[in-house]
RNA sequence: CGACCAGGUUGGACAGCCGCGGCUGCAAGCCGAAAGGCUGCAGGUGAGGAAAGUCCGGGCUCCACAGGGCAAGGAUAACAGGUAAUGCCUGCCGGGGGUGACCCCAGGACAAGUGCAACAGAGAGAUGUCGCCGCCUGACUUAGGCGGCAAGAGUGAAAAAGUGCGGUAAGAGCGCACUCGCCCAAUGGGAACAUUUGGGUGCUGUAAACUCUAUCCGGAGCAACGCCGUGGAGAAGCAAUAGGUUUGCCCGACCGCUUCGAGGAGGCGGCUUGAUCCUGCGAGCGAUCGCAGGACUAGAUAGAUGGCUGUCAAGACAGAACCCGGCUUAUAGACCUGUGUCGCAUA
RNA sequence: GCGAGAGUGUUGGAAUGGUAGACAAGCACGUUUGAGGUGCGUGUGGUUUCGCCGUGUGGGUUCGAGUCCCAUCUCUCGCA
């Protein structure tokens, strides 16, 4: 984790929740960029995905998908996960592609170069 | 061998790569005046029997009262013991269930008072519908009146202790025998309580209805509480054209400065050595207690255990958040103990 | 962490311990109309043979629980 660290503040939360967020069947993501040099992620696990055993393995997975791919991403954003019910059965491969493929959608990848 | 009963233990394993939170160390590096912080490396450590529900009892902290009594409100309810304490646990008594090992029970007082008991039924806590018997009157086998009775009928969840015999005009605890309930005495027991004992007595049920009796209870909770605290608001002192900021200097522009300070955001402590755990011996029917030796075993703060691969197994319920003791609920599989129970077979 | 409330036919929502489903909506059928709407009337919990089971679930008290008591599940709300 070279540039990246959790977000943790509440009112954080509020202002990327006020932004227009990007979605699929598995997952929500909001972005925003700060004007530091780093990534700040926060995942968000509602109460309505199960108990917390389940909560935490969700969240823990989705940890782990940043942390793999970190390198994929543009530094310099704030970004809010929030877990959508299927993430309870889902397998790790379709959570990264679901991320990844949101990530793209909000355009904070490095482009790829060829 | 099968079906059970009671009590207890355990709660996926191994290997490889990447990754996370505390702790300890480095005569390591960087930042800092220092305290210390950050990074790296190494070592070791890191969720439960219920961590859950928050149903009880405490510790701890603050507030209140700082002495006693009464009232209100709440909780508990056979007896004895255990415990820091309990509404918990153990033993025992009483009641109920099971062929049995054994299991279950809020189990004080309606004879202090009040309330309620729908429908049905004459009558629901005190009576008399049908009825039985005697006498009188009219009539001639029935009607009415007066008196006695509560056996039988019928209603209901419950009907005036129950059954039998005697007794009688008919009947009745009116008398007797047995049974049942309550009270007193005696005997046994530490007590609840028990009784092939003696005497008296025959009273509906309901207090998880109000109530009465006995005992206990001040309130809030780690988001408690303590400490630090940018800016801004406030107070005091000083200074008056010096000082500060803006780029090292000049010009220009902007700003009074210093100290104190309740306290909001935020941060740090509280934060894990404790009614602790393990082993052995002893006391006790047991809960539990005593003694000796040994161990240190998570401490996060958007909240640390994950991902991938391989082998076996396929298998649950489920994640600490100040800490303990219980209770309740959810739990796949495996194992252990018993001079345990029942059935079948054999001897 | 502390505290409060609720659960009844398909739905909203009543019911003093005494025949469970008042009232309203919805649905079905009949009637009114040339046809519809409106209006009016009847029915409507499950299974079925009288009957039995039915108030989130499991126990208990009571002659009798939607109601009283205990435990439990789910949902909603409040404080910080």
């Amino acid at each position: 984790m070279k540039f990246s660290s959790a977000l943790k503040l509440n009112h954080i939360f509020r202002r990327l929740y006020a932004t227009s967020g990007f979605a699929n069947s598995h997952l929500v993501l909001y972005a925003k960029k700060n004007r530091t040099e780093c990534n700040r992620v926060g995942i968000t696990v509602g109460k309505k995905l199960g108990h917390a055993v389940v909560r935490n393995r969700v969240r823990r997975r989705l940890r782990e998908v940043y942390r793999l791919n970190e390198s994929k991403f543009a530094p310099g954003w704030d970004l809010v996960v929030v877990a959508r019910s299927r993430c309870i059965r889902a397998r790790f491969c379709e959570l990264e592609n679901a991320y990844l493929s949101l990530a793209e959608k909000a355009g904070i990848l490095i482009p790829e170069e060829l």
